[in-house]
RNA sequence: GUGAUCGUAGUUCAAUCGGUAGAGCACCUGACUGUGACUCAGGAAGUUGCGGGUUCAAGUCCCGUCGGUCACCCCA
């Protein structure tokens, strides 16, 4: 019979790492809700219309990356391949910015995109995301940049560097775009065949392009800080200067383009030189406008978005917590009944408490299984103890050993394995 | 979508020039220990990713396909 896989670019997160995923959601709770950010949780495919503007209809994301199909309604949806629209979306739909208000949203969970897989890429992988709507002010860029930062750290992802740069907004666009494309047609000639076609699509995105010879042109480009508007340059200043009075260390790359086109004034990214190609673990940036265009009130917004399988290639190793407290061993079958009444009255008192005297198996067999699930404490019962009701906890670090009478085991169990009192 | 590379037991790998598919680890049973670890004996585990082709004979050579990995592209 042929075998089922989990299909191109999916994978299945097993048990003996699921842990670690919970180690990265816990602390994006912790750390955000310290920010006063409350989690929101949309479904995982919309109308496909949302994503063609919000994400825009240009981005490659749009154009190649979407899962798509008609439904049995006929309806147009699409499994989401980033988290921004859908927060949008229902912010509007639940009319939940009314007047000044400042709203805080965090979002987890997977996204979608057909792309081919590779180290850090997937086509189902999965984000942790802030979205803030309601405030203009640069301060609070630095203050989501800062969130970001710290949560990593907190993490212990290795070796980041956060970059920065602006993109200015529609006045500053305006003027760069013109100065750019006129400085990249002098050098057409010499830009690759990728290049000359973003010349024409997005001049901006040549910036971005890592070959050596466009390097070379890209050299001799105009900067964007050059065409900022007054506006966009005090932003970009401010949101630099309060990052550093939070003490926050920034890479200013003035030739960054994310690849959304949503993005106005701040971008920012941070990358792992723990990872591949596929570096970055965290992305984002200022949306002013998108709010609007998706019809809602013209309010402006900030935030960004992590990968989670990327966090977890660039977290350290550490060991995973023990799958029980108290492993039950039964000596021969014939205690195998007992073995299971005392489990479940352990579990009944709230002791994680595991056995494995199923089937006949060998003491050898469970004595094995005890080792591996790490459990510090282990129980052997056998016909000695159950004529003298009487059992022993032992302490597999040190073999100290603590004997007590059947009725009171549980009870005795759920003290000695609470964390905070040791015998 | 493009390119490179690799597919043999659960896993890590071996198999000379094309000549009977093997080992370590893991797993299971038994012996020895009142558990485990160590030692000894045994066991289970494979249509060599899949489909064609060449050959007396293919894990090995050829073609195709699927999948993994890495890179381009793009992004988290």
């Amino acid at each position: 019979m042929k075998e089922f896989r989990a299909i191109r670019g999916t994978r299945d997160i097993l048990p003996e790492e699921t842990w670690r995923w919970h180690i990265v959601e816990d602390s994006a709770r912790e750390v955000f809700g310290r920010y006063g950010f409350r989690e929101i949780r949309t479904p995982i495919f919309e109308a496909s219309e949302v994503f063609v503007k919000g994400t825009g209809d240009t981005t490659d994301i749009v154009q190649k990356e979407m899962y798509s199909f008609e439904d049995l309604g006929g309806n147009q949806v699409t499994l989401r391949p980033e988290g921004t629209p859908p927060v949008i979306r229902a912010h509007v739909e639940h009319r939940l910015g009314q007047g000044k208000s400042i709203d805080r949203y965090y979002y987890c969970g997977p996204m979608f995109r057909y792309e081919r897989p590779q180290k850090g890429r997937y086509r189902q992988f999965h984000q942790i995301g802030v979205e803030v709507l309601g405030v203009e002010a640069p301060e609070v860029d630095a203050e989501v940049i800062g969130m970001a930062m710290a949560w990593l750290q907190a993490l212990g992802v290795a070796d980041l560097t956060l970059r920065l740069n602006t993109v200015g907004d529609e006045e500053t666009w305006a003027a760069y775009r013109t100065a750019l494309v006129a400085a990249q047609a002098d050098r057409l000639d010499e830009l690759c065949a990728d290049c000359q076609r973003r010349h024409v699509t997005n001049p901006l995105r040549v910036l971005d392009c890592k070959k050596p010879g466009c390097q070379a042109v890209i050299a001799d480009m105009p900067s964007i800080h050059d065409s900022l508007s007054a506006e966009a340059g005090a932003h970009f200043h401010r949101v630099q200067s309060s990052l550093e009075s939070a003490g926050v260390p920034v890479v200013v790359d003035p030739r960054m383009v994310r690849g959304l086109d949503y993005y106005r004034l701040t971008v920012f990214e941070v990358a792992s030189g723990a990872l591949g190609a596929q570096d970055s673990v965290l992305g984002g940036g200022r949306y002013d406008g998108l709010v609007g265009r998706m019809g809602g009130d013209d309010v402006p917004g900030v935030g960004f978005a992590s990968g989670v399988e990327r966090i977890l290639l660039a977290m350290p190793e550490s060991e995973s917590a023990p799958i029980t407290d108290v492993f039950v061993v039964a000596f021969d079958e014939e205690s195998s009944g007992k073995v299971h009444d005392i489990v479940q009255g352990m579990r009944a008192a709230g002791v994680r408490a595991l056995t494995q005297a199923y089937d006949g198996r060998s003491k050898r067999s469970q004595g094995k299984a005890a080792h591996r699930s790490g459990a510090p404490w282990q129980i052997v019962v056998g016909p000695d103890e159950i004529a003298a009701d009487r059992y022993t906890l032992k302490r597999v670090d040190d073999g100290y050993e603590k004997t007590v009478e059947g009725g009171e085991l549980a009870a005795i169990a759920a003290r000695l394995t609470r964390p905070s009192n040791s015998d």
